[in-house]
DNA sequence: AGATATGATTGCGA
DNA sequence: TCGCAATCATATCT
């Protein structure tokens, strides 16, 4: 008979005990000699369910109570500490899972699961800068993609609370039920720890799920935004007037600072990047049919002539933004009289 | 309707 | 990260 069946079979004659309380051997021995009938102990048992629970309440009280439960409960400890190699090669603790970490990262550069003021709408104020849209343009799209985000978002937060309340109630639950128990068994706090990190275990790769299925959200939620990007419009005359005689002004050397594209941006009310898309394109498409731009180049040389004209007129030359032609892309010629 | 213009995107190299 | 070159997708012109 091995030490489990012995304690089952010592557990229906407890009462029977008298001698020798304390030490476990000689609990041992006594227990060692089956004293009643399997039979009885398992109508024991399944008296169990029939009880109340003012009764089993009682009867817990009674087993706590008893005379020779400290002795059982050393068997009982002597019995863990046999077992407990058994258990040793689960507890390693495993390392941050990288895939977790991808999506926790992916949600927070969304803004879906940062802080609600920075993300969510400094993502959608980015993707609508890159859309491309003047503020008015873009607004509908930009709203419209806000609104899904934040909705993706609320429900994220809403499944997430209700994830980690079920574990934190579920794993409270199990904690004192183990706590509850050790009070008959030996239960150590490495034992509970484990449980809760079982549990926890459980419960994040359901988070996982939510979070694969967010990202997800976002992901088609951004692709159907990405292609609505493509519906461009073509900046206001204003606006293509002010960016070409920045251009033909520095034909030498047609690349805007940084400073200089966000002040063109914002006298042409686009973003930083459309400057310098446009000034791509105009550079290449330029370069490749400086014939066809000839005429263009011309008009806005004279203009921006005029202008220094009238600049000069008023104050000093020192501050005209033509730059003499000088490499870069080819000038436009002139005839005598100012034209082709 | 087809041609052309134009803003945006993508892939590559420095 | 920036610019170039090719290309896409849409707007506008003829």
């Amino acid at each position: 008979m091995d030490d489990q069946t012995r304690m089952l079979a010592g557990l229906g004659g407890l009462g029977g005990l008298t001698q020798d309380v304390g030490d476990p051997d000689s609990v041992r021995k006594q227990l060692g000699q089956p004293q009643q009938d399997i039979g009885d102990i398992l109508q024991q048992i399944m008296a169990i369910t029939d009880e109340s629970l003012d009764e089993a309440q009682a009867r817990k009280h009674a087993l706590n109570c008893h005379r020779m439960k400290p002795a059982l409960f050393s068997v009982l400890c002597e019995i863990k500490e046999k077992t407990v190699l058994s258990i040793r090669g689960v507890q390693e603790e495993d390392p941050p899972d990288p895939q977790i970490m991808r999506l926790d990262n992916m949600l927070l550069a969304e803004g879906v699961s940062g802080p609600e003021k920075g993300g969510g709408s400094a993502a959608a104020a980015a993707a609508a800068a890159a859309a491309g849209g003047s503020p008015n343009d873009g607004s509908i799209e930009h709203s419209d993609y806000r609104a899904k985000l934040a909705q993706i978002r609320q429900i994220y937060h809403s499944e997430l609370e209700k994830y980690e309340q079920a574990c934190s109630e579920f794993t409270n639950h199990v904690m004192n039920l183990l706590r509850e128990q050790s009070r008959t068994r030996p239960i150590s706090p490495k034992e509970i720890e484990r449980m809760v990190s079982i549990i926890h275990r459980k419960f994040s790769s359901i988070q996982m799920q939510l979070k694969q299925s967010t990202c997800e959200a976002v992901m088609i939620l951004r692709s159907r935004f990405l292609d609505a990007r493509r519906k461009r419009r073509n900046f206001n005359k204003q606006a293509t007037e002010v960016l070409n005689e920045y251009f033909y002004s520095h034909l030498s050397n047609p690349y805007p600072s940084e400073e200089a594209k966000e002040e063109l941006a914002k006298k042409c009310a686009i973003t930083v990047s459309q400057v310098s898309n446009w000034f791509g394109n105009k550079r290449i498409r330029y370069k490749k049919n400086i014939g066809k731009f000839q005429e263009e180049a011309n008009l806005y040389a004279v203009k921006t002539a005029v202008d220094a004209a009238n600049v000069s007129a008023q104050a000093s030359q020192a501050n005209s933004p033509a730059t003499p032609n000088s490499g870069g892309y080819p000038a436009p010629c002139y005839t005598p009289d100012g034209r082709l």
